[in-house]
DNA sequence: GTCTATACGAGGATAGAC
DNA sequence: GTCTATCCTCGTATAGAC
């Protein structure tokens, strides 16, 4: 029965699966950033992705584990962010690069935004081992960071290392971007720029001091 | 016909009117602060008021209306915050005074947020003209303190207004202060006193400089 | 594992009596 | 202008054929 076949075949399978989950997770993501978690409509994903809304629910059993995917690719991708950051950078240039990359993707319109409190996704999420897994690593590495940073004076060390971890996940769903975006007078770098300085430095101190 | 007693029997008509109207803003802020527009329903609302479903439509003609109505009241109350502040303060510390009554509405639960690009309410809060007219007084009043703080060298002057002018309207709907009230360690006031500090002076810097 | 068709509940809004 | 009862649309999820 062709059995020598058989790993090949099942292969290709599980790569086309593969494939067709990753195309529904890119439509998921997007719609995610454009328009949140309530007023995505499965009929709205099957459509971008190009398929009848029931074969979604091959992939995914519900609504909450389809966005709870989403944001475990985005913390990933966090992850691979944080990875790749020149060894010799300080603690602070890392933690501003990845706010550089979270302002970053939200302006590409691909940060998933699931409100911050409230709604049923929350639950969900807590329920969701591998998003948690993810997102402890996240918090990790960036309280690492934020340590030594405020070990060597770079940071304020009279501020809890928790508000500035909060705050620097807060970033992702700033709104400042989006009104600076629509505002049109300043371009995405420019904006991101802008919000990283307003994040670290704040509003009254200049922002090269001589 | 009792012609004489009218206006006074209007009169308290009118009073009964608007108290009911009262409750029901009431009601509607509360449930929009906990939930926001998207998740909030009529029947909550009318719930919550304690009356029936359609006679909240003989008020306000549609839920993008009552939480119109909700958000003007909003804009009028941050209207009076701001004239009542101390004429003797310097333009920052009004600033900051504004930003601490923002947060501290947050806190206690009384703070409508409406996702702020994206929905079907932004179009329906664009065509309110009280709205508008609120908004409009109220960043007129934020404007002129932001430039004064500027030319006095309270705030940095090498940052655009329209930058600082979001960031201060962005802490309406900061998730850190529900992060950080979630986590239990700190106080209302003193979540209020960390994030005004961090808006202001960011994470870089000393809070007090000696 | 993809489709069409449909069940089912939720929620915004209205009808009509009082 | 308040109520009860109802309409109707939309959206999640499933059934069942291929």
């Amino acid at each position: 029965m062709m059995t020598s076949e058989a790993p090949k075949k099942h292969s290709f399978k599980q790569q086309q699966l593969l494939f067709r989950e990753t195309a529904i997770l890119d439509a998921v993501n997007q719609l995610l950033a454009q328009k949140g978690f309530d007023l995505m409509t499965m009929d709205e994903v099957a459509a971008t992705v190009g398929i009848a809304k029931a074969s979604l629910y091959k992939h995914f059993a519900s609504k909450e584990e389809l966005a709870a995917a989403s944001m475990t690719r985005l913390l990933q991708h966090a992850l691979e962010v944080t990875a790749s950051l020149p060894k010799e950078d300080s603690p602070l240039a890392k933690l501003k690069a990845l706010v550089q990359w979270t302002v970053n993707t939200h302006l590409q319109g691909a940060m998933p935004l699931l409100p911050s409190t409230r709604s049923t996704i929350q639950t969900a999420l807590q329920n969701y081992a591998p998003y948690m897994e993810c997102l402890g690593r996240l918090i990790e590495q960036l309280g690492t960071w934020i340590q030594s940073a405020q070990a060597s004076g770079e940071l304020s060390s009279d501020l809890p290392g928790e508000v500035m971890l909060y705050t620097i996940f807060a970033r992702s769903c700033d709104p400042v971007a989006d009104f600076l975006k629509q505002g049109g007078a300043f371009s995405d770098q420019e904006i991101t720029e802008l919000i990283v300085r307003t994040t670290f430095q704040g509003m009254t101190g200049q922002s090269r001091p001589a």
